[in-house]
DNA sequence: GTGAAAGCGCTAACAG
DNA sequence: CTGTTAGCGCTTTCAC
């Protein structure tokens, strides 16, 4: 494995002077760092990044918790959307990404902070994390610059990326609205998650701007799994018959109310709208087409990592981002049939 | 930043002793190793890995090399489901993962080695390159340790993980012979693609242990796409009319023979069978459900981590691990009607 | 413009 | 069982 001690040899100069030159400093001889970059590509040298990463404190590293990376969401794909984003800014920003694992046990010994601090890595990117994990509290008090994907806490070291969530479950219920539905309920995901509160938010917003009154019992939670969903739908419904449109806070949970309305031979959209959120693949696939609100995953994460590194680097004045989501309009949700 | 010294200065020893008895040497006296043990909890320590890794030349990390984590292949989570798995794996034998960029062409200016070298991993598992990919040759040139997923190439140095394409392949046509079809056309990917060889290989198998005849015009190339496949199964089937049944040796292609023989007013699996292959997501929500070949994505992803440990520990043998796949009956199959 | 020397935090002979 | 010493490959004062 060639040094800088070996080029140094070759060329004839100290190790001093190869440094200096292979990292592009001015006051190196024009000459000298010809013939020093020519050697080193002679003797086809890579620099340690270990070495470099010792001596400066910094190590040209994103540090990469996500829950969710295991065998049960291994489905899931918001999660790899997101990988995917954070992946092309870091390849542009020269950046490496490396990714600590926050499932087994064995890695939960370790505290988030000793994670960073034994890779050194100069920041982090934390997605799929919930309101009350522990990591989260351990985050803000630790000074290890951090982005959060979707949790909006904003620091000296800590900054998010999310979309508007009030927004965008606002424009799906006021969508069902304007096809003339009034009585809408929500099934919603979990409280302690941050997105359900805020689609909540948005979901009460619409009805009230409106001048519908919003009832608690239409409001049930489905904890983001399709199966969950279904049950709920099903009870609401027979509890409730003149409920003329449901908005579900994820794809999968409007995936399992469309399941419960086949099973009770209630026909989508005709006799009952339902729109979704997340514009997951399945949503354009399913029978009917899903009304849905679509987020750009991709650029989520692009920006996290754009954020992040920006803090770094010091170019962050804000710490946050929020994206834009839009409204995807297909067969699940139609104008209401008077009877 | 606590360090060993700190320690050893607080627990009165020398650093060489710290660093023996947090390792878990034998030769510490049990009460000097508690008092250690102890301080160091004390002061919060971590140990700093780069510092371990440049003196030891290992640095219990494995690379990724990751073709396709761009914006165009955020949907696919075959690539997700692979990652998950190796993730956990790793977890488990505390490797950490990092993860290398292929696509933007900055990367694509250091060569794989260089990469390697740069970050000092132990090893590489590389996932979704093709077979005339030019990195693939500087890994067989490397002697960096390196598993593929779905390559099979096998050294001193590199390992592969991969299903049986051939069995596979056969498994479905197999299927689709014993519902009574004999003329059975394919969908394949494309030549480069390794797993497209074997599937073609396994569906000739399968075709000429049973008699039937291979007919060249009736295995056509769909490139993986859905669009392209929904062309030539139409061109396909206008040109054989005959033909009952088509494998397609992936799902999304599938899925595009179901969009042609809708839009041909061709029902399935009434007039025409069709089995796929790798049991999609979407598979089992289209309607009708696909028929397909089923790999366990996550666990090639755990395996290959596995292999790659195994082998960077001289733990392994043999450097290939072939997984099973399951043949997946759904709707979109069935017994061919005599006319 | 260049080099000598120190040191980042850790491990590993070697000696005791 | 424990300490001394050297050194991994690199950057960075500080002199010259």
């Amino acid at each position: 494995m060639t040094t800088i001690k070996d080029i140094a040899r070759v060329a004839g100069v100290s190790v001093t002077t190869v440094s200096r030159a292979l990292n592009g400093y001015s006051d190196v001889n024009e000459e000298t760092r010809k013939k020093i970059v020519e050697v080193a590509k002679q003797l086809n040298y890579s620099p340690n990044t270990l070495a470099r990463g010792l001596v400066m404190k910094k190590s040209k590293t994103i540090g990469l918790l996500v829950s969710g990376m295991n065998r049960e969401n291994a489905k899931d794909n918001f999660t790899f959307q997101v990988l995917c984003g954070i992946n092309e800014c870091a390849s542009v920003r020269e950046y490496d990404l490396i990714l600590f694992n926050t499932d087994s046990s064995r890695q939960r010994e370790k505290t988030y902070t000793q994670l960073c601090r034994e890779r050194k890595v100069d920041g982090v990117i934390i997605q799929g994390i919930k309101l009350d994990d522990p990591y989260l509290k351990e985050v803000m008090e630790s000074n290890i610059p951090c982005v959060l994907v979707d949790i909006p806490v904003e620091t000296k070291t800590v900054g998010y990326v999310s979309t508007d969530n009030v927004l965008g479950a606002k424009k799906a219920v006021e969508h069902l609205i304007e096809l003339g539905h009034r009585n809408i309920a929500m099934v919603n995901g979990y409280k302690q998650a941050f997105v359900s509160q805020q689609r909540l938010k948005g979901y009460e917003k619409a009805l009230k701007e409106h001048g519908i009154k919003v009832k608690k019992n239409w409001i049930v939670d489905g904890e983001f799994e399709e199966e969950k969903a279904k049950e709920v739908v099903l009870s609401l419904l027979s509890s409730a018959p003149d409920i003329t449109a449901i908005f579900c806070a994820s794809d999968l949970m409007a995936l399992g109310a469309l399941k419960a309305c086949q099973q009770q031979g209630i026909s989508v959209p005709h006799d009952l709208s339902i729109a979704g959120y997340d514009d997951i693949l399945l949503a354009s696939y399913v029978t009917p087409p899903l009304t849905t609100v679509s987020q750009n995953i991709f650029e989520i994460g692009y920006e996290a990592a754009d954020l992040l590194i920006d803090m770094l680097e010091g170019k962050a004045q804000k710490h946050h981002r929020i994206l834009e989501t839009k409204l995807v309009q297909r067969k699940s949700s139609a104008r209401i049939v008077n009877i």
